[in-house]
DNA sequence: TGACAATATTAGAATATTATAATATACTAA
DNA sequence: TTAGTATATTATAATATTCTAATATTGTCA
């Protein structure tokens, strides 16, 4: 990891919505993209451009479980990073 | 802190040239203007910008000294953040 | 005071990011 | 196969970020 890669991962985190997205993941464990739809508030394309972002990024990855795509946090920096966080930004 | 608060701070972290400033006033405690232009190899201009950047996003803070500006990490948040990165990247 | 050193600001072009709207794809079930 | 559900992609306009070059400000010292 050299200083780009880590201004990636901040990079990542740096919109309130993908914040939310991350930050979410780390506390539910997983979550599909209508829930997230629902929960925040946005379009269902907004929100897929964002988890596009992260995915991009290495800090999320998608399960497809049928007609479903379960997200999930799958990078152990971004982890440590959010814990930082207070948790009740994502409930 | 709320979630814009939460991620103007990734936002501020997120370009390389402000992570290698922030990370280096972390482990240097302090530094001076012209000392990270040579340090990083980049502009006066360019450093002051980003400097700017970090200061308003409440990161560091600048402490004047004569002839001569001191810069500090100010932000316990940032501190936290940025100790999860590798120190190799601020030397 | 004037010259110099350290730092900040400004303007502008190039590029990147963001949100919206529309459309496309992938899968399931009848 | 068709309809419906879940998700992704694309195009685009608006806005923001980045870098360079030029200029301005602030403080020191002779």
């Amino acid at each position: 990891m050299n200083t780009e890669d880590y201004s990636e991962i901040f990079k990542a985190l740096s919109h309130p919505l993908r914040l939310k997205i991350a930050c979410g993941l780390l506390h539910k464990g997983k979550c599909n993209v209508n829930t997230m739809v629902e929960r925040l508030g946005e379009s269902q394309s907004l929100i897929s451009q964002h988890l596009n972002i992260l995915k991009k990024s290495g800090i999320i990855k998608g399960y497809r479980e049928g007609n479903v795509i379960w997200y999930k946090l799958e990078n152990e920096l971004a982890a440590k990073l959010l814990k930082n966080i207070e948790l009740k930004l994502c409930d």
